[in-house]
RNA sequence: GGCCCCGUCGUCUAGCCAGGUCUAGGACACAGGCCUUUCACGCCUGCAACACGGGUUCGAAUCCCGUCGGGGUCACCA
């Protein structure tokens, strides 16, 4: 039986590139029938584990990575908080001192990092020499008399290969001569990750380890605890980690500034943040940027496009598929695919998915993720009055594929803002009317409205082309003034759209207002 | 620095294990063009990579060795 997790700790945001082990740990486990489960390492954390875990536990959802075991969801194994699970974590700390395979070490921080220079001095691998490990009650009793503070270290082998079978690096293999006797037991009693992910990936039956990378080095050490309690060993996968736009480091959120002097990535992230603040949205730069899941929600993306785009990061099915449903990611996911290189970040290439599976939304079902962002802004009140529905509607499929994020429909509320309220490009509204003659055809233009029937596009095109051929000039000669004027702006929809959706009454108020505008 | 991992277009990648069909394929981006009432979409074209050096072989992106380069990790963090 399969059996994978996920170990988020509670930082209060969900990370993009733990999105991407978290989906391959879950493509895994659906493609083999087995179950994903969410563990909290909350070992070292202060009090506010629940509100911080909120973010997270929401994004999993959005994201629809439902977990089968964990909080919220339970399961045969609970508790799923490390910090609830300390007494197992006793327990195993009490079985590798039995076993000898930990000791009670007195050494002060200071004597240890005294070795470690000395070590660094002579040019040799540091590898602690064990004097201040008490071998006997008697030489523990001796030490705390000393007023020494006892940890509980690893006594790891001091020699021998270690090899570990990794299903996507292969074998790979390690000196135990070099591993450290890690702390597993803090002077307060307190146990360390490594301690307690062993005992939890055992006690909730992990079968398969699939991790960061940034793991690989930490699997020895993991390796032998398990082995010294007796534990069998699960299979190891050590994924590539995402790596930072246009470069090979690790991505990380504490490095934003630095993402920012890359246009691409300054491009999705200003994008962004102008819909978050057109929303009223609580934002800073920490929480509110495109490392983080959030903002993708936020702003109005999809994600499907989220997930297959993150999929692609590491993992191809062949040589030219680049779309794939969930059930085909399912259906289609190893590990033995999986790459061995880290891929770096690229938010452009995530744009282009979104701007694909936009595409695909159905009408009906695009107005439906489009009205919340204009309720939000306010501009649109709630409850929904009922002539918003067609008005939308009928925005939202003239507008086609120019809307490529949800929040992207708040380019078009001035749709719905009172036609006084109407703001204008300046550079536009100079160009097209205050240019010689506009204004005149303009006036003349909103006179032949009266008489189009019906109010719609093609009769409005039919119109228009008629007219400039009264005037004996170009289609754009008017076009052009007539969008700058209906929506003050140089682009937009198609004109005739415009017209049709805004209607004979407003769109002839917004010729009148602008011509008024024009003469100032 | 020690240990470990990695190295195909700017980016994501196919090909590598089982050498020839690779004058290296696809996608994103970029450039040019077409379409066109602006923008967006769409379509067409183009630009662009096997890190380097040896070896093995009739033949190497693919196998071997070395070099260089990049990264991860070396906590009483997770």
């Amino acid at each position: 039986m399969v059996r994978t997790r996920f170990a988020p700790s509670p930082t209060g945001y969900l990370h993009i590139g733990g999105v991407r082990t978290a989906l391959f740990n879950w493509l895994f486990t659906r493609r083999h029938g087995g179950q994903f489960l969410l563990r909290i390492d909350d070992t070292d954390q202060q009090r506010n584990v629940e509100a911080a875990l909120a973010p997270i536990l929401h994004g999993f959802r959005w994201l629809g990575l439902d977990w089968d075991e964990g909080p919220e969801v339970g399961g045969p194994h609970a508790p799923y908080y490390q910090s609830q699970r300390l007494g197992r974590y006793h327990d195993a700390v009490r079985k590798l001192l039995a076993a000898g395979a930990a000791y009670r070490d007195f050494a002060t921080t200071e004597e240890i990092a005294a070795e470690r220079e000395a070590a660094e001095r002579e040019k040799r691998p540091f590898i602690y020499s064990r004097k201040w490990m008490a071998e006997s009650d008697a030489d523990a009793k001796r030490f705390e008399a000393q007023g020494r503070q006892g940890v509980v270290r690893l006594k790891m082998p001091r020699s021998g290969t270690l090899v570990i079978p990794d299903l996507v690096r292969g074998d790979v293999a390690f000196e135990w001569s070099r591993e450290q006797d890690h702390v597993v037991q803090r002077a307060d009693g307190t146990c360390l990750y490594h301690l307690a992910s062993v005992v939890d990936d055992f006690d909730f039956e992990i079968s398969h380890v699939i991790r960061a990378e940034e793991h690989l080095s930490n699997t020895p050490r993991q390796i032998f605890i398990a082995q010294s309690l007796g534990f069998p060993l699960p299979e190891y996968a050590h994924l590539p980690y995402v790596a930072e736009p246009g470069s090979k480091n690790k991505l990380s959120k504490r490095k934003l500034d630095k993402y920012l002097k890359n246009a691409d990535f300054a491009k999705v992230n200003a994008h962004g943040q102008a819909i978050a603040q057109a929303l009223g949205l609580p934002i800073t730069a920490e929480t509110f940027n495109p490392v983080i899941v959030d903002f993708y929600e936020q702003v109005g993306y999809l994600s499907d496009a989220i997930l297959n785009y993150l999929l692609l990061l590491g993992w191809s099915l062949d040589d030219k598929t680049e779309y794939l449903s969930r059930d085909e990611m399912i259906a289609n996911f190893s590990l033995e695919r999986v790459n061995k290189a880290p891929a770096s970040f690229d938010p452009k290439k995530l744009s282009a998915f979104q701007d694909h599976y936009m595409q695909q939304v159905p009408l009906k079902q695009k107005v439906a993720l489009v009205l919340p962002y204009l309720q939000r802004a306010g501009y649109v009140p709630k409850p929904t009055p009922c002539d918003v529905g067609p008005q939308l509607t009928r925005l939202v499929e003239a507008a086609g594929d120019r809307i490529k994020v949800a929040g992207d429909i708040l380019s078009y509320a001035d749709f719905f803002t009172d036609d006084e309220a109407l703001t204008y490009d300046e550079a536009t509204f100079d160009k097209r009317l205050r240019a010689a003659g506009a204004t005149d055809l303009l006036w003349k233009y909103r006179q032949g409205l009266a008489d189009v029937e019906p109010f719609e596009p093609a009769s409005l095109e039919e119109y228009t082309k008629r007219f400039a051929a009264a005037e004996n000039i170009q289609l754009n000669d008017i076009i052009h003034a007539l969008r700058a004027a209906l929506t003050g702006k140089g682009v937009g929809l198609g004109l005739f759209d415009t017209l049709a959706i805004l209607g004979r009454e407003r769109s002839v108020r917004r010729i009148e207002l602008a011509l008024e505008r024009a003469r100032t």
